[in-house]
DNA sequence: CTAACTGCAAATGGTTTGCAGGTTG
DNA sequence: CAACCTGCAAACCATTTGCAGTTAG
């Protein structure tokens, strides 16, 4: 199954019609790999298919979180980030306060953090929103002020 | 030493002049103990300082968490919220995505994780930032849809 | 065919900024 | 008194919404 089709599945599963917008919006996140603002998503996405509204990129970035097939992310005080979620491979994210790049955190120490929280919290992290904020490696070295 | 005279010397000790909007500002954060969007702040200030504007408290938030004396706390899409930091008790907080409603990690865990995260992957979180999203105790409880 | 979806344009709401006074150190 | 800070109002910008027309199922 390709990665459109599969994709046109997962809609169609959770009751969402299938349209030229939903599917280029979709193709841009998942060809895009990381971390797309709503305002990115629809200027990239507008590139393939000239009419589309910024509207209609909110609306579907919406009913794709609800839907479960992307995953938000909330870096700082910046407007949130969209990604596609990847069943195979829920990520977490970490995020430099600095550099302001994102870093990925493979799945089996999200999953070690996820079950550390609950034990210790009773608190069910969502893997897929696991995000941490601090200084990546490079710029924890430059930060010695 | 007072809190109000702590907060003062802090200011001073990073430039800032101390006056009237700053103290009563600052003394809303401490005194609310939670965490408060910068709107809540404004509403809260306002009825010990009636003049006060809202940009000033905008400005003065900046000034605070660049002072160190404040933390961030992004809350999913919700706007940036503030908390006044407590340099003898760094926790982290736990945001519940259903009720909404926020949890405190207690220190010693926190260091446990910004350790492990350490060692896993080289990122040094900052433990004033940390915050984890995902459904608290009773709404997981809710979630068996 | 009809419920869902889109485009458009206007509204919303939190945050930022320029500027003319006022205050702190 | 000079630099800094505040209030005010306007600007900004991401996001949301109402509505009329279009389209997927």
């Amino acid at each position: 199954m390709s990665c459109g089709e599969r994709l046109a599945a997962e809609l169609r599963k959770n009751n969402f019609r299938v349209t030229p917008q939903r599917a280029v919006i979709l193709e841009t996140i998942a060809h895009k790999g990381g971390h797309l603002s709503a305002q990115e998503v629809y200027i990239e996405a507008r590139e393939r298919l000239p009419g589309l509204n910024i509207a209609t990129v909110y609306r579907t970035l919406d009913s794709l979180h609800s839907a479960g097939l992307i995953d938000l992310l909330s870096s700082g005080s910046k407007p949130v980030h969209f990604s596609l979620r990847n069943p195979s491979n829920p990520h977490g994210h970490l995020v430099c306060r600095k550099c302001e790049r994102i870093f990925e955190i493979n799945p089996a120490f999200v999953n070690r953090i996820v079950r550390e929280v609950k034990q210790e919290t009773g608190f069910v992290i969502d893997a897929h929103h696991l995000t941490l904020t601090g200084l990546c490696e490079m710029c924890a070295v430059d930060d010695l002020r």
